[in-house]
RNA sequence: GGCCGGUUCGUCUAUCGGUUAGGACAGCCCCCUUUCACGGGGCAAAGACGGGUUCGAUUCCCGUACCGGCUACCA
């Protein structure tokens, strides 16, 4: 029997795609591809019953930006469609009112009320969250503890009611967990999980199992907080008679807070100051927008390179790797099974190497773009190239390029006179006044030969070139930084360095 | 509280019972560079604890501790 391999994810947008759910489609991606199978993207577009505008463009731009498209998705379509949650309600009552003709689930007319008084009722010192179990059900109002007569008579009145899964009292559940090995449970540890909403919709637990039936998948990837609710799921499987093609399950590690405890949340990135999504996100509830790792200036073969290896590795001390070298190295029995804190400088770690391995070609336009937010339009792409073949190695984020190499295309907006001021002197002047002359004679333009006649000129003056090399940054760049002083004057050119050092030699004759 | 999972330098990790426990990030020092970086070299830094099994345990088993996840008509 061999079936094809069918990966999916199931994003909620509720919170943006962050981190852990950009890893989990890409080891769903890299498995699915290397065993020549398909990926598949389903999205569970509502939120509590609710549409979430703008969440499947977002997520599918996020998935396009790190390369990974999906071989079927709302948008692409596919066999199985539709993949969108919210157009594919009517499935999953049937399956639901299946369950309760089967005997495995049950309606419950109980309100919020109902289960909150439950739960003070019940709460004491060892069991500080009481669940709607087995123990408990009986004395609920359900379809399991109220006579069928009852229970007519409140369906025919319309009176709402959600389904929930009867587990069963004594049963081991168990599976095994391609990353985790055996994983099993007691059934009477689980609570009666509800599958069915008031509302008509289903929960997770109800979906996920009937939609992975429907599109074929053959394997589950998924983030370790779902652990707890497999033995429901697995349940599911077997109640609805599917036991045969159920996927095989993987859990995957959480990425947990750089400081303290805890899963990596969006609050942190706010508080310590690092992207956890992808891209930029708006929530649209509170239109707040949080900043994404490309808006950061993060290379997309940097940010798969940095997701990948937390939580994997080949065994080897490489650490970089290509999206094609994943798809031949990648392995789901060496991912790892505890969760991994996230480290902002090791990712920026990353992107510095990718962006000094990377060619020019594929950096410009992004280089571009950074520029242009900065409000510098770049017009002469041959000297852009130039600018990005020299300040690449220095650059650890994209906006790097713009400090690095701004003053290639525009006027300093600043100088930093009074950095040289206090040692500037007449005899200083007189050199920067010859070296004009000087330069404007020379008939080849060239690094070396700049900075031959620079340092022929200081000994005629009797001035040592390290006192002069600051002033010359300073008037060529604003300030200290950028490459070394005659590279940059040679990509400047003639007139444009002598322009700069003119305008500064007046500015500290005031 | 219960259930499930996890535990090697500060952090991410390598090790398929025998290693001076290796690498990377961060830190510190030196060299290179008459800026800042890049680069090169170096230092410091780890097997949670207690029992077994074994000639030998970081590695296998059990217990404890600690950390995390779940415990919603959220996913």
């Amino acid at each position: 029997m061999s079936q094809k391999v069918r990966v999916r994810f199931a994003p909620s947008p509720t919170g943006g795609l962050h981190l852990g759910g950009v890893r989990t489609v890409l080891f769903n991606y890299l498995f699915a591809k290397q065993q020549g199978g398909d990926f598949i993207l389903r999205i569970e577009d509502t939120d509590q019953g609710r549409f979430v505008e703008g969440a499947e463009a977002y997520i599918l731009n996020t998935l396009k930006w790190c390369g990974l498209e999906p071989d079927e998705s709302p948008v692409h379509g596919g066999p199985y469609a539709p993949y969108r949650q919210s157009e594919r309600k009517e499935i999953y009552r049937q399956y639901a009112e299946q369950l309760v003709k089967d005997g495995f689930a049950y309606y419950a007319f109980d309100t919020t009320a109902d289960l909150d008084e439950m739960r003070i009722k019940f709460k004491t010192q060892e069991n500080p969250s009481p669940q709607y179990n087995h123990a408990i059900r009986s004395q609920m109002r359900n379809s399991v503890s109220m006579d069928s007569a009852e229970v007519s008579r409140l369906l025919a009145e319309k009176t709402p009611y959600v389904i929930r899964i009867k587990m069963p009292l004594e049963e081991t559940i168990t599976f095994t967990d391609m990353i985790r090995g055996e994983v099993s449970f007691q059934s009477s540890q689980v609570d009666d999980k509800v599958l069915l909403k008031a509302d008509g919709m289903p929960t997770y637990h109800l979906a996920v199992v009937v939609d992975d039936y429907l599109m074929k998948i053959s394997h589950a990837f998924r983030g370790e907080e779902w652990l707890p609710s497999a033995p429901v799921h697995l349940l599911l499987w077997k109640y609805l008679g599917w036991e045969s093609s159920m996927p095989q399950w993987a859990h995957l590690p959480l990425i947990l807070k750089p400081d303290g405890n805890g899963k990596l949340s969006k609050r942190d990135g706010d508080r310590l100051g690092f992207p956890v999504f992808a891209m930029d996100w708006t929530d649209p509830k509170t239109n707040e927008t949080t900043i994404g790792f490309k808006e950061r200036g993060f290379l997309p073969e940097a940010f798969v390179n940095l997701l990948a290896m937390l939580g994997w590795n080949d065994g080897t001390d490489n650490e970089i790797f290509s999206l094609p070298e994943l798809l031949e190295k990648f392995s789901i029995e060496r991912v790892h099974k505890g969760g991994a804190k996230f480290d902002y400088e090791k990712a920026k770690w990353y992107n510095h190497e990718w962006i000094k391995k990377s060619g020019v070609g594929s950096l410009e336009i992004g280089v571009k773009e950074v520029f242009q937010k900065a409000g510098i339009q770049i017009t002469d792409t041959e000297l852009l190239t130039k600018v990005i073949e020299l300040v690449k190695d220095r650059c650890t984020l994209l906006p790097d390029f713009v400090q690095q190499g701004s003053f290639f295309f525009q006027m300093p907006e600043s100088f930093d006179i009074a950095a040289i001021r206090s040692k500037w002197d007449e005899k200083k002047n007189m050199f920067f006044t010859e070296l004009v002359r000087a330069y404007e004679l020379s008939t080849v333009w060239e690094m070396h030969d700049l900075e031959r006649e620079f340092k022929e000129l200081a000994a005629a003056n009797q001035l040592k070139p390290g006192d002069l090399m600051l002033p010359f940054r300073i008037m060529l760049v604003g300030g200290k930084f950028g490459p070394g002083v005659f590279d940059i004057a040679a990509l400047l050119g003639k007139t444009e360095t002598v322009k700069r050092i003119e305008h500064t030699l007046g500015l500290l004759q005031e």
